[in-house]
DNA sequence: ATAGTGACTGAAC
DNA sequence: GGTTCAGCCACTA
């Protein structure tokens, strides 16, 4: 692994990146959250411009539905980033409507990762 | 070690 | 209601 990221002995977990793609795994299809509610829930909370540069290096990972991450706005802000299938494309694929790069009843979809915890 | 940056957010206008 | 400003943390150069 890399030096300062993966490094077990140096940190408890792993390094940020790893906790944002374990929340992001938690989130179930079909539903959406957002990069404040991630950092939030790390206990960071204003890092929320971090967690999507987190997703950013999760493209290698296949079990991480980045595309499950918009922004507090319900916007797809990082669609560009997503080669191949495109975010929406995706989402739709789980039932969940987009349009106009914003995802539709984005209210209801909300999924907080301490709904997780509490279930 | 300092500076720059980013898939953001909340408050202010 | 939308737009603008500034803060924010962790990582890379």
């Amino acid at each position: 692994m890399k030096k300062t990221q993966f490094h077990p002995d140096n940190l408890d977990k792993y390094s940020f990146f790893e906790k944002v793609w374990d929340v992001v795994r938690l989130v179930p299809p079909g539903r959406v959250t957002t990069y404040g509610a991630i950092a939030r829930f790390l206990g960071t909370g204003h890092s929320a411009r971090y967690v999507g540069y987190a997703l950013n290096a999760s493209h290698q990972l296949p079990d991480v539905p980045a595309h499950r991450v918009v922004n507090r706005n319900g916007l797809l802000s990082g669609k560009h980033h997503f080669h191949g299938l495109s975010m929406e494309e995706r989402l739709a694929c789980e039932g969940v409507e987009v349009k106009e790069d914003r995802v539709v009843r984005f209210k209801e979809l909300f999924w907080d990762p301490s709904e997780a915890l509490q279930f």
